[in-house]
DNA sequence: GAGGCAATTGTTAGCGCTAACATCGCCCGT
DNA sequence: ACGGGCGATGTTAGCGCTAACAATTGCCTC
């Protein structure tokens, strides 16, 4: 095992390269690299000698001389979750081919989780982390810690100390309470998302303005469940026996679910005694019983914004101004309709 | 600018850590790597360093040397769907603290595609890959290639080529077929998946298992879905004219949604005149209308095995033999009830 | 036809770390 | 009191690659 760098065994080096196509180490280094300078025989030459060899530049090197990794790194709550689930995937592809994407999920939403996952990616030598982290302790955490690494939230709102790239959840829960409110509903009720997700409180804000700007009462009682199913069911059970209830507005598509079945459940019509509007427009929600008016979030393009941001934090340092939010829109389905007279 | 290598400006390097801690790098490299002959006082004062400097390994230099990247990469098709989402989730959960995962999701299941993602993990240096490819063309594929990394498929049945970690679809989808069969019907209809998906196959030859050990006559109409709810709505529709149909086993929950929506819309009560069982239990299936009974995958015992096999095939080469699969359970809601007299 | 410049290729020196070997001091038994 | 051995630390040599510089060639200009 002398020092010469015969490959006859292991992985081939770039050495080996050189000998087969009888240049240097360096020209292969030029091919791999796309400099201008080699002749395109001698290119030829050794990506022959490559594809003969199989020959793959160790990574590590490259980095290690280089001073980056391509690595771009996603901190995610629950990617079980449809909108966590999306953006990622959203990511993900946007980030292909000039970089890929490292993940963790993080068990809880405390500070030192996330620390801790950002501590991983930093070791890990991450170029960028994105957190989907739609909480705002959590969010508050991150300003915390500067990293030296650009670092920017994905779906966290607007008021994240980070910057970060955001669906216009305000706008859309308003267009959602205007429908009902169109439809001759006197007032929405509202099934609201934690009070600590960013999201939670931005469409809750979105919701109490439309309802404003229309001149209707609030109602007093504040519903608030977990996104899951099941508190939008518990939130339709304390709502099915109030009559003045005609209309509400669910923080999300599974929450609406859960709704629907307990006001079923209670034999309450849906839309026709009480009509129903969810949020995030699963792919499922159509299919729902009766289909699910809902909001729809681009997810996709979420993820494409995210990525083109941290690109431009790698290239200035400057806070960028807040980009405007994604629209949001409204599909109007099944699930609402005018208010019984 | 010397080879001193000091670091005042940029990142501080090991060197620095050593200098500051009166030691040398060597014993910074130690204490890192939790070398016994370290003195507690010498291992204090270099973690002290450590701290005060901010200092981080660089992953690169300590990759090329290692020769180990801690990388496992993860090939999925399509992580929005839930039982992929979840998969990964499992996975990134039972990789910690070891490995850190990076992602790839393919955009179609060619071939093509997803060479191109082993590649890029290849290159990236990843130390071994998982493929979430529940699809017949892509596993096969697979069996093609050989890196000279270790391989492993994910729930993708039991057929692979690949040395996989697999849900006992067969025997899940008897259990449901079963259940109905007990429940009075006297044959029981399939919506199944994707031919081309190994799930889809195995949930379907379970189903067809069960019938014929209970002597019921199989159906002559087969009905094929896409794992979507709008595929599971057309069966449904496709279904309602028959009288004869009184049980259907859906290949998963959200072709049940559709099915049972299509159902309802046609005017057949679930479970009154048909019973309909589904597949996965997503976290939504007990909040359908009516809550739908189904067998659920442990997911994230699929990706804890998946991580234990991969970290095996580091270990020895040896072929594995398959493990069996994970139960999947029944779990009894109230879209199935006894067969109409 | 000599000087010069550009295009192409080769040579050298690290990137920051760990593994192997070298060294030092100290405790032990006799 | 003295050598053997071991625990703690330092020194050296790369890991495989790219960037900077050096060298060679051919071609053009005046």
């Amino acid at each position: 095992m002398a020092s010469t760098g015969g490959g006859q065994a292991g992985r081939p080096l770039m050495v080996d390269v050189a000998r087969l196509a009888g240049v240097s180490h360096q020209t292969v280094s030029r091919v791999l690299n796309d400099h201008p300078n080699v002749s395109p025989e001698t290119r030829a030459g050794v990506l022959a000698a490559i594809r003969h060899l199989g020959y793959r530049r160790n990574a590590a090197a490259r980095s290690l001389v280089t001073g980056r990794t391509n690595v771009l790194g996603v901190i995610s709550f629950d990617t079980t979750l449809y909108g966590p689930a999306s953006m990622l995937y959203g990511i993900e592809r946007a980030a292909r081919p000039a970089y890929s994407v490292a993940i963790a999920s993080l068990p809880a939403f405390d500070r030192r989780s996330l620390l801790e996952a950002v501590e991983r990616f930093l070791d890990q030598g991450v170029e960028g982390i994105m957190v989907i982290a739609p909480e705002t302790s959590a969010v508050a955490a991150l300003g915390g810690l500067d990293s030296d690494i650009p670092m920017i939230a994905v779906g966290c709102g607007t008021h994240s100390p980070l910057a970060s790239v955001t669906i216009d959840n305000l706008g859309g829960a308003a267009r959602g309470t205007r429908h009902l409110l169109d439809l001759g509903h006197r007032t929405v009720y509202h099934a609201a998302g934690p009070e600590n997700w960013l999201d939670a409180q931005e469409r809750e804000e979105g919701w109490r303005t439309a309802l404003r700007a229309a001149g209707a009462s609030e109602p007093e009682t504040m519903l608030r469940g977990d996104w899951s199913a099941r508190s939008g069911y518990e939130i339709g059970h304390r709502l099915a026996g109030r009559p003045d209830v005609t209309a509400v507005l669910c923080a999300n598509d599974q929450m609406a679910l859960g709704l629907v079945r307990a006001l079923s459940e209670r034999g309450k019509a849906v839309p026709g005694e009480v009509s129903v509007v969810g949020f995030d427009d699963i792919p499922e929600a159509g299919f729902f019983l009766p289909p699910l008016t809902t909001v729809r979030q681009d997810f996709g393009e979420l993820g494409r914004r995210a990525v083109r941001l941290l690109l431009d934090r790698f290239a200035t340092d400057e806070p960028v101004e807040p980009a405007f939010p994604i629209a949001a829109d409204l599909v109007v389905r099944g699930s609402t309709a005018r208010a019984p007279a």
